[in-house]
DNA sequence: CGAATTTGACCAGCGC
DNA sequence: GCGCTGGTCAAATTCG
């Protein structure tokens, strides 16, 4: 609980966070202009906002008793005690008469702050609708725009297909390319945050900018690496830090700043020093994590001056052929295919994380009511953490029980964002993290979603990696993604688990999804060759 | 020789 | 205030 979400996310400190919130929410307007980012700070201030609030109150209403009685303190009968005795003359007639008018009063302003109460209450729960409905709607926006962008992408590779065989990988590379980031620079407001800045609006432009424009004032001759910092910082993580210091504006910041520092956590198992992507990385630091003997690396992405995303490496100190790869952030540049099932993961995770960030309390319920249900889970495919520093989605791919063979996905399965055939793995891939976040999104109803998955492909190399590599993540989350979207049995299970919860809300606590206890999987006999689960 | 990596220093946040 | 820890920077080093 040392920084941001963390532990402070217990039910207690929920309990007495929404009881001070409820007490305090309507003389704490500035809390919605509180730093962004940083909800310990937001805590705290409330903790002290709501202490000075109340006492302000307090004397508020004892001011206006004492200007309209022309009585002095009656909210304190001590002080009244001790201030008659300089009045002796008028004391003397009724004392007992003072203090039940004391009483009175005292009683007035409980009833007051009964009242007041209740409004605090009212507004508070008028607040949580607000936040729901912006994020349902936002939600629903991506919805609708991927839904747009998958119904572009099927007609031009129908096209394609008819006319011209040869160019269709082409142009699907195209499209992907082009679908792709738009879909990421939507999802979350990483995204609007980026585009404060004018220039935000592809990478292209960036490069551009790097090349020839003036603003790129950086030409230190340090190389690409120390030109990109400059541009980098303001956009990226200094930028998350000033957001700390800065007074924010608006909840969407806060939620910005959340975004930003909600990470996707993936174990794979591999023995390769890093897990192979689809993007490009800069290795700038590493470090002695506590209570891990194997150090930590830390990376950020290069494919695009001022990436935000950057990316810790560590192998699990009980199991040190588990690979760990944290992702914080979200790319602003367009993806290769093979970089789109992580980027999309990552990014769907954040924003998942994000509708559970709002400032509502079941915004800040449900993580930690997701991470209790679910986290006893031993075969967790992924998992929420709130006792993380930050919110953490975890996606487990270390168990690998039994193979399930890759199927070409069928229409059979009712996610919006599946695409047809095509011949980029891991753009089907996208579709995982749309279940994901659709299944995790409706927080309010949702009480716990548990998904085992077994996962392989023999044959899910991304297009840009041709190395024999053993464990090749991008391959793992693509097979991942892709059985899951394939196997019909399994969509159709998640399907109908996804629709109890968000439509009954009768849902078991734990919905298990066991895609291995289908008989689909009985046939499944391809081993994974990029999957060294002998470790 | 340029790019990437390594590694010690530095900084900020947090708990005591 | 101090120490610990996580994260980042940047000079030095290595690599292709």
């Amino acid at each position: 609980m040392d920084k941001g979400w963390g532990l402070t996310l217990d039910s207690i400190a929920i309990n007495s966070f929404l009881n001070k919130r409820s007490r305090g929410i309507l003389e704490s307007g500035p809390m919605l202009d509180m730093p962004v980012g940083d909800e310990r700070r937001e805590v705290d201030f409330f903790a002290e906002k709501t202490r000075s609030v109340s006492v302000k109150k307090e004397n508020s209403h004892v001011d206006e008793a004492a200007i309209t009685d022309l009585d002095v303190n009656t909210g304190l009968n001590l002080l009244t005690a001790n201030a008659g005795s300089d009045q002796s003359t008028v004391e003397d007639e009724n004392p007992d008469r003072e203090n039940k008018r004391a009483k009175i009063e005292v009683a007035q302003l409980q009833v007051e702050l009964e009242r007041m109460n209740a409004e605090n209450q009212k507004l508070r729960g008028m607040l949580n609708q607000v936040t729901n409905n912006y994020s349902t709607l936002q939600m629903h926006l991506v919805t609708l725009m991927q839904q747009q962008s998958q119904q572009n992408r099927g007609a031009e590779s129908l096209q394609e297909h008819g006319s011209v065989g040869g160019k269709s990988d082409e142009k699907k590379h195209e499209v992907a390319g082009a679908v792709v980031p738009r879909q990421f620079i939507d999802l979350g407001p990483t995204a609007t945050a980026d585009t404060d800045e004018p220039s935000q609006s592809s990478s292209e432009e960036r490069t551009r900018d790097l090349s020839g424009s003036p603003q790129n004032h950086q030409e230190n001759g340090k190389g690409a690496g120390r030109e990109e910092s400059p541009e980098s910082e303001t956009q990226g993580w200094v930028q998350n830090k000033a957001s700390k210091l800065s007074p924010p504006k608006t909840i969407d910041q806060s939620a910005e700043a959340t975004m930003r520092k909600a990470r996707v956590s993936v174990r794979a198992r591999s023995e390769a020093p890093m897990i192979t992507d689809g993007c490009q990385w800069r290795k700038y630091g590493q470090k002695m994590a506590k209570g891990n003997p194997c150090p930590r690396a830390y990376y950020r992405c290069t494919m695009a001056v001022g990436c935000p995303v950057r990316k810790q490496v560590q192998r699990c100190a009980e199991d040190r052929s588990i690979l760990i790869t944290t992702y914080e952030g979200t790319h602003n540049h367009p993806l290769p295919p093979a970089a789109m099932a992580m980027a999309s993961t990552t990014s769907a995770a954040a924003n998942m994380l994000l509708s559970g960030s709002m400032s509502s309390a079941d915004g800040l319920m449900n993580p930690n009511f997701l991470a209790r249900t679910i986290l006893p889970c031993s075969s967790n495919m992924a998992t929420i953490s709130a006792s993380a520093p930050f919110p953490t989605v975890t996606l487990d791919l270390t168990h690998t029980p039994s193979p399930l063979q890759y199927q070409r996905p069928t229409s059979q399965f009712p996610v919006p964002f599946a695409a047809p055939a095509q011949s980029f793995p891991s753009a089907q891939t996208s579709s995982l993290p749309q279940v994901f976040s659709q299944a995790l999104y409706n927080q309010s109803k949702f009480s716990g979603l548990q998904l085992s998955q077994d996962m392989e492909s023999a044959h899910q190399a991304p297009p840009t990696l041709h190395q024999p590599q053993p464990a090749s993540l991008a391959d793992t989350v693509s097979a991942a993604t892709a059985a899951i979207t394939a196997d019909p049995n399994f969509t159709a299970a998640l399907a109908a688990a996804i629709t109890s919860i968000i439509g009954g809300g009768a849902a078991h606590p734990n919905t298990t999804i066991n895609s291995t206890s289908n008989a689909t999987n009985s046939s499944n006999t391809n081993k994974i060759s990029s999957f060294p689960t002998g470790n």
